[in-house]
RNA sequence: GCGCCCCUAGCUCAACGGUGGAGCACCGGAUUCUUAAUCCGGAGGCUGGGUGGUUCGAGUCCCCCGGGGCGCACCA
C-alpha cells in the first residue's frame, strides 16, 4: 500500500487485496521495463538446499568454501539490513539463507533485489559459505526472479489456521505450512514404500474399470453416472475386487491395484466419498499370506515414511512392531461378554444381547450380521496394538471362502489397531456355485429393500467358472494408515483436495 | 439427516450490547550478520450475506441464507 493520501483504496469488498496485488504487479513490470524477463523459461539449478547442509554440516562461522552453486525455490522471508539482505529461499529440500551483500551484488542481482516480495520464485547464484552467526548461506552474486507471486503469503509465523482455506487451497496450505507437507510426505513415502513391498513381493500393479456397469465387491451405495456413446447408466467403483479376482483367474497370480474407490456415503473425519485402497489377490495362498503380506506393509510403510514403529492416536499409543497377534474372532467376543455366540445360535438370543449391549439392530439381519454387529461394538474399540482378528460370519463376507466344518463361518481376517479396520482379507471363495448361491442370497435381500445388499455379478460367477486358484486376498486402507502414521485425527488431512462443496461466487 | 460450535484487515487473533484494536504482511525512512531481526513513520475494516428482527445503540442477542468444523447416525 503506498501512503500518498492522492492514491487512496476504493472502498470494494476486497480492495485492499486488490492494492496489495497491484504492488507486487508494478514491481514485477518495473523489472520488465528495464529488460530483466520476470518469467524466464528455465533455470539451471546445481543444488537443493539440502544436499548443500548435509555436505557443509559442521562448517564453523564465517567460512568460505569457495564452491560456486546455483539455488532456486520460493522467497519465504527477507530481512533487510541496508546494504546488506538476508534472504530465506526454500525449495523442495527445505531452507538455505541467501546472503546478499550489496558490494557482491551485479547490477541485475540489485536491480531484482529491489523488486523482490515474499513468496516470489527466485534463483540465485554464490558461493557457499557461512554468516558470521554461523548460518550456512549462498553469498549470492546474481540474482534471478523466476515467477512473481501476486498474492501476498499468510502470516509467516502462525501460517494458514482457516480449515476452509487449507482445503480449498491447498497448495497455499503447503507452501504456509510445514506440518501440512509433512502430513503429505509421509502419505506419499507410506505410498511408495508400498508400492516397492509389492514390486519385491512379485506383484503386478494393474488398472481395473473405475466405471463399471455395476459396482461390487463391497458394500456401498455408489455414485452413478452416464455414458452418452454407450445409453447406459454407469456406477464409480466402490472396490476393484470382483476385476482383480478376474484377473488372477487369466493367469496374473499375483496382482494388486492401488487406487481410488468411491463411495456415496457420509462424509466425516474418518470416511471421505473418495478414498484410497491397496488390493492384492495372491494365487495359491490363503488367508495366512494374507496377514502376512498385510503385516509387511504395514511395518515396510513406517519405517520407510517415518522411521518410527510408535504412534499416537487421539489418547492411545500403538506399537507397530511385528509380529501381530492372531485371535479368533468368537473367542475374542466370547471373552467380552462371558459366553460364547456363534451364527447358529437362535436370532432371537442374538438380538436380545445386542440390545443388552446397546447395539442397535434392523429387522432384516441374520444371526451372522447380529454376531459381526456385536463384535464391531464390543470388542473392536478395545483393540489398542495391531491384532489380526480371524474368522467372520459368512453372512457378512458373501465373497470369502466359507471355514471347514463350519459352514456359517468364512476364512476372513481384519487387521485392528487402535480401535480401527486397516486391511481386511480372506482366502477367496472360488467354488462358483457357492458363488452364485450368496449372491442369489444376497441379491433376494436387495430385492427386499436391503440397500446394503451385494448385488449379484454374473460376470464374475461365470470367470470363475474356468477356475480361480486357491488365492489370498487382501483390502488395505491407505488413507487411514497414513492418518495413523502422520498422526492426525481427520481424514482430511491426509486427502490432498478433500472433497467440499463448491467454493460461493 | 439431527445436535453443538465457528466465520472480524491479505494472514493470525482481540473487542462487558456502548466510538472495532494488535501482531505479522504491505508502503516510506534508518541499518553489512539477521534468522518470528530491530527502530521511526504511514496506510489498510463499514465485522461471511440479509433494503431481516429486538434495542436509544448490534461484530456481539434473535431469525433466514451461504460456507466450514466437531459429535451422533450410515460406512471403511
Amino acid at each position: 500500500m503506498t501512503s500518498d493520501p492522492d492514491s487512496p483504496v476504493d472502498e470494494q469488498p476486497g480492495a485492499y487485496l486488490e492494492a496489495l496485488s497491484a504492488e507486487r504487479r508494478a514491481k514485477r513490470d518495473a523489472l520488465a521495463g528495464r529488460g530483466i524477463d520476470p518469467y524466464p523459461s528455465r533455470f539451471d539449478r546445481t543444488d537443493l538446499a539440502a544436499e548443500l547442509r548435509a555436505r557443509h554440516a559442521d562448517l564453523v562461522p564465517d567460512t568460505r568454501t569457495g564452491q560456486q552453486v546455483r539455488v532456486a525455490g520460493r522467497l519465504l522471508a527477507l530481512r533487510r539490513h541496508g546494504k546488506l539482505t538476508f534472504g530465506e529461499l526454500h525449495d523442495v529440500s527445505g531452507p538455505i539463507q541467501l546472503l546478499l551483500q550489496e558490494s557482491a551484488l551485479t547490477e541485475h542481482a540489485t536491480a531484482v533485489l529491489d523488486h523482490l516480495d515474499l513468496g516470489d520464485w527466485i534463483g540465485a547464484a554464490g558461493e557457499v559459505v557461512t554468516s558470521r552467526r554461523g548460518e550456512l548461506s549462498v553469498d549470492t552474486t546474481e540474482l534471478w526472479l523466476l515467477a512473481k507471486s501476486l498474492r501476498p503469503l499468510p502470516d509467516k509465523f502462525h501460517g494458514l489456521a482457516e480449515t476452509d482455506t487449507r482445503y480449498r487451497q491447498r497448495e497455499v496450505d503447503l507452501l504456509a505450512n510445514p506440518e501440512s507437507r509433512r502430513v503429505f510426505d509421509v502419505r506419499f513415502r507410506a505410498v511408495a514404500a508400498m508400492r516397492s513391498l509389492m514390486a519385491e513381493e512379485g506383484f503386478l500393479e494393474v488398472e481395473t474399470p473405475i466405471l463399471q456397469p455395476q459396482a461390487g465387491g463391497a458394500i456401498a451405495r455408489p455414485f452413478l453416472t452416464h455414458s452418452n456413446a454407450l445409453d447406459i447408466d454407469l456406477s464409480l467403483r466402490i472396490a476393484p475386487e470382483l476385476y482383480l479376482k478376474r484377473l488372477v483367474v487369466g493367469g496374473y497370480e499375483r496382482v494388486f491395484e492401488l487406487a481410488r474407490n468411491f463411495r456415496n456415503e457420509g462424509v466425516s473425519t474418518r470416511h471421505s466419498p473418495e478414498f484410497t485402497a491397496l488390493e492384492a489377490y495372491r494365487a495359491f495362498g490363503d488367508l495366512t499370506e494374507g496377514m502376512d503380506l498385510s503385516e509387511r506393509l504395514v511395518v515396510r510403510a513406517a519405517d520407510v515414511a517415518t522411521g518410527r514403529r510408535v504412534f499416537s492416536v487421539g489418547e492411545r499409543t500403538v506399537d507397530l512392531t511385528p509380529p501381530y497377534p492372531r485371535r479368533d474372532l468368537l473367542d475374542l467376543l466370547g471373552g467380552v461378554l462371558g459366553r460364547r455366540v456363534h451364527p447358529t445360535d437362535a436370532v432371537e438370543d442374538l438380538r436380545a444381547l445386542c440390545t443388552e449391549h446397546g447395539v442397535a439392530t434392523l429387522p432384516g439381519w441374520g444371526p451372522g450380521k447380529l454376531v459381526f454387529e456385536l463384535y464391531d461394538s464390543v470388542v473392536l474399540p478395545t483393540l489398542d496394538d495391531p491384532v489380526f482378528v480371524c474368522g467372520f460370519p459368512v453372512e457378512v463376507s458373501p465373497l470369502a471362502r466359507s471355514t471347514a466344518g463350519d459352514p456359517t463361518m468364512a476364512d476372513r481376517f481384519e487387521l485392528c489397531i487402535a480401535g480401527r479396520e486397516f486391511a481386511n482379507g480372506y482366502s477367496e471363495l472360488n467354488i462358483p456355485e457357492e458363488q452364485e448361491e450368496r449372491f442369489r442370497a444376497t441379491a433376494a435381500a436387495k430385492a427386499q429393500g436391503d440397500l446394503e445388499a451385494h448385488p449379484a455379478d454374473a460376470a464374475f460367477v461365470r470367470a470363475i467358472e474356468y477356475g480361480l486358484p486357491p488365492t489370498s486376498g487382501i483390502g488395505l486402507g491407505v488413507d487411514r494408515l497414513v492418518m495413523l502414521l502422520a498422526e492426525v485425527e481427520a481424514i482430511r488431512d491426509v486427502i490432498l483436495f478433500p472433497m467440499l462443496r463448491p467454493e460461493a461466487d
